[in-house]
DNA sequence: CTTAGGCCTCGCTT
DNA sequence: AAAGCGAGGCCTA
């Protein structure tokens, strides 16, 4: 299958996929796969075409529209956040990134995995939780797995959690699984109300603080001006605007953590400085952010 | 209301 | 090679 890009540019599959935003696709030589609401998808990007195909089901073209948030008038948001060099220099590094439109609990559940790791043990862990928990899909002779059901995970024991490498945050998950579970309309009602309710909502639940709600309400609740804070963010953000370091605890020469206050302040600063579209802004500079930083350690 | 520790586990560096 | 550090934070005291 194909859909014609030329109304949607611009769209930049790689950039998209791998600015860190999703856990699940990986790119088998020119193809991302990929499994999205229990559907497997394969997708290649060629110049103004996205061809795909999917297995069990087909789907159509406004699935991913919707889905790589094409709908978004990405030139006219690129220019509103197109506020001073540096998210300039982001913008043209990955120009065509588009923030995507993610299943609120997958999303809710890879945030809650995701705080104090790296990324690779990020997408270990969520493989792990999949492969142990999910269906099978397979297709061609490999192997794939849908996300695991709120009611699963709620169900698993501790110990078979802990073999998927979550540590700690096994007590976040299984709580978080078991309120969902025991209220299955409870995410499909928070795409009701607005950025400041939802994120209120979602602080309530366990192993979700001010980063994690604000990544879920960006990349899975449409909160468009959401802007997680995390220290690569936190980083730019100091280099760029602020224009001095980050405070050093004396004692031990690291980085002060991230107080709420603070946490408030940069948000604040995003909201002015950007505007309404401040969650694609903070994509951007966190992707510029990081892959700068690989580039030096190479 | 603000601020320190502790925390599972793993990738990466020395 | 083995050990230590720090990571897309959160919770509790």
């Amino acid at each position: 299958m194909e859909l014609k890009l030329k109304k949607y540019n611009p769209f930049n599959l790689d950039h998209t996929l791998n600015c860190g935003q999703v856990f699940r696709w990986e790119k088998c030589g020119e193809w991302w796969e990929g499994v999205v609401n229990g559907v497997l998808i394969r997708l290649k990007q060629d110049k103004n075409s996205l061809f795909f195909h999917t297995y069990p089901h087909s789907i159509n073209h406004e699935f991913l529209v919707n889905y790589f948030r094409l709908d978004d008038d990405l030139s006219e948001i690129l220019s509103l956040i197109d506020r001073d060099d540096g998210i300039k220099e982001a913008i043209r590094a990955h120009h065509g990134l588009r923030l995507i439109r993610q299943d609120p609990w997958e999303c809710l559940i890879s945030y809650i995995i995701a705080t104090n790791s790296n990324i690779p043990a990020i997408k270990r862990r969520i493989k792990a939780l999949a492969e142990r928990f999910g269906d099978e899909i397979i297709f061609d002779e490999k192997t794939f797995h849908v996300f695991p059901e709120p009611s699963v995970v709620a169900k698993a024991t501790p110990d078979e959690l802990k073999k998927c490498g979550v540590g700690y945050r096994v007590k976040y998950l299984l709580e978080t699984a078991k309120m969902i579970s025991d209220d299955p309309d409870l995410l499909e009602e928070l795409k009701k109300p607005g950025y400041e309710e939802l994120r209120e909502e979602l602080l309530k639940l366990p192993g979700v603080g001010y980063k994690v709600a604000d990544c879920v309400s960006l990349f899975a609740f449409n909160k468009l001006k959401a802007f997680p804070v995390d220290l690569w963010v936190r980083r730019v953000m100091y280099q760029n605007y602020l224009r001095k370091e980050i405070p050093i605890n004396p004692e031990t020469g690291k980085e002060k953590p991230l107080t709420r206050s603070e946490y408030d302040m940069l948000r604040a600063f995003a909201w002015d400085h950007f505007g309404e579209y401040a969650g694609y802004a903070q994509e951007y500079l966190f992707y510029y952010k990081r892959n700068e930083q690989a580039m030096v350690s190479k």
